[in-house]
DNA sequence: TAATGGGTTGCTCATCTGAGCAATCACATG
DNA sequence: CATGTGATTGCTCAGATGAGCAACCCATTA
């Protein structure tokens, strides 16, 4: 205790009044060494605390601990921020982004709340001339900005590239309808070229009432509830998996339009952004199947991916 | 904005990460003396924030600072800490006593809360044969801790000294009594060697109804009400004061047993103990009247006086 | 166009600092 | 009382760092 009280001092005299370790061994009588030591410590001990505050500030070491947990090629982990949790992972997700290299020249995306963030928090000229394209069915198909068309739209034209929209449903009542969709010539043309992307950049929903399918019409909650029954813990480009990434439902899955999650794992570059605890048994789904190389995600989540089990 | 950015990767890779700037140089493209200046000035807007996080610290720049102010020749400000602000700066003033150089022979020592609080928190031992000796008439004249007795006894108990208690109530009824209680020949001695003594510790009180002499009986509520309408901001050894320093009621003060406050004036060493908002206006006056030459306070206290009027 | 001046950059050099090591100390054990 | 063991101390030395300076950029002004 007598030792700590030494060591408050020291740690005040070197980074309050920043006097160096000689100095501040002659004040208190103790070799500079000493005082090198109590430094060491008092970072070691927490009572010295450093901290970084930035709305862009990232837990670099978290990241470490999940890029090698999940064998992933790489993660970006904010601090968690009260009430900011999305906002400071998409802009995470925006920055990771613009930083890609290589520029991919075609980059697939889905779409959603998160997504959208992703997309706003973009800087206009993020990059030059990347094609984007929908990897999955979408809500609104008309271009205004808020649905998954204009997320889309957002992205492309602040690369100053285009957007290729994939106009169809998410869920189809029947297979036969999607087939049908699906051998239309645009469509196929359109998958085929979401499929053939270099980057893929996708959210998840949990596998419960406030997904966005059951928001949309797709799903009635019933639906999702059973499928929850079956042990389906979210969806990824609207195919709901179970906690091993399996699809729970074949049916279901076979009047979904997109491209396949099998795509996804063979990807060099998916990047899989999600915030929230509400989709903590999703993310560690994707994380633990494979389904994606790069994680942005939250502190908390992140920590909760760590967690055994 | 961007250039935040770049602050922010490398503090990270600096005080996360442990890399040299060197290494983040390389890492990020730029020169290692830009990385060195990005440093300077994450610590200088706050971006890297370093605390000191124990029940010791201090605040060495406040305590700069008041002491220019105020002329004084010492302070300890300890920082803020939700609801333990009197144990902080009652240890605080333990730690100051104990590393007081050279040792005071006698040490004259007020009561009341916060003086408890002070001598609870002195460790047995924290020096060889200091004589303590009460400055003003007290509450209890048993030995027991508690009261005013048991706080001076701590205190000389603990140092290996002996207390002398002054046998006589804080304040008199009638001038008469109070002359013959000085004239007492063991009154008269104990109050020459509290003039006497080369270190002085003590506290203040509020001119309000908590004032400790309201809750022993001396004044009643109406009382300490009026001397705060003629301009009291509180107590110090019993003696009431206007923000001057000056006594409110020369007839109450003729009444009050103790040293007289011109020796704190005069003494080399007036270490003046005060925590809680409560007694800031008592607490500026003791400075501004130059009653004490080492404040002991908390951060809130200390701003509040530093701040214009 | 030339000159001016604030801000930034890269560099030298002196100083500061941490890793590693041998000497010493504290203390329990035989 | 000797001995072993782990912690602590002071030190050397190489590497890390900040102060200070000259060069340079770039925008404004004469």
């Amino acid at each position: 205790m007598d030792d700590d009280l030494l060591t408050v001092r020291v740690a005040e005299l070197y980074y309050d009044e920043a006097k160096t370790q000689d100095e501040i061994g002659a004040l208190l009588k103790i070799s500079r060494w000493k005082v090198g030591r109590l430094l060491t410590r008092a970072r070691e001990t927490g009572i010295v605390r450093i901290e970084i505050v930035h709305p862009r500030a990232r837990r670099l070491g978290l990241e470490r601990e999940i890029v090698e947990r999940f064998a992933l090629s790489d993660a970006v982990i904010v601090p968690d921020e009260e009430d900011a949790a999305l906002e400071r992972v998409a802009q995470a997700a925006a920055d990771h982004l613009a930083a890609l290299r290589p520029v991919p020249r075609t980059l697939g995306v889905s779409w959603g709340r998160t997504l959208t963030a992703v997309a706003d928090a973009l800087p206009e000229g993020w990059a030059h001339g990347v094609s984007v394209v929908q990897l999955n069915g979408g809500v609104s198909l008309n271009r205004r900005s808020g649905g998954a068309a204009g997320l889309a739209m957002t992205i492309a034209q602040r690369a100053g590239g285009q957007a290729t929209l994939l106009p169809s449903p998410a869920i189809l009542e029947r297979v036969e309808t999607k087939q049908a969709i699906e051998a239309d010539r645009t469509v196929a043309g359109i998958l085929e070229q979401a499929a053939a992307a270099q980057a893929y950049l996708y959210s998840a929903g949990p596998a419960d009432a406030s997904s966005a399918h059951v928001e949309n019409g797709y799903l009635k909650p019933a639906d999702v509830e059973e499928l929850a029954r079956r042990g389906a813990v979210g969806d990824v480009l609207g195919r709901y998996i179970d906690a091993d990434g399996n699809i729970v439902d074949p049916q279901l899955d076979a009047r979904t339009v997109g491209v396949s999650l099998d795509r996804l794992r063979t990807a060099k570059q998916a990047i899989f952004v999600t915030a929230g605890s509400a989709k903590h048994d999703i993310a560690r789904t994707v994380v633990t199947s494979g389904l994606c190389s790069v994680l942005v995600t939250d502190e908390t989540t992140a920590r909760a991916l760590l967690e055994e089990r």
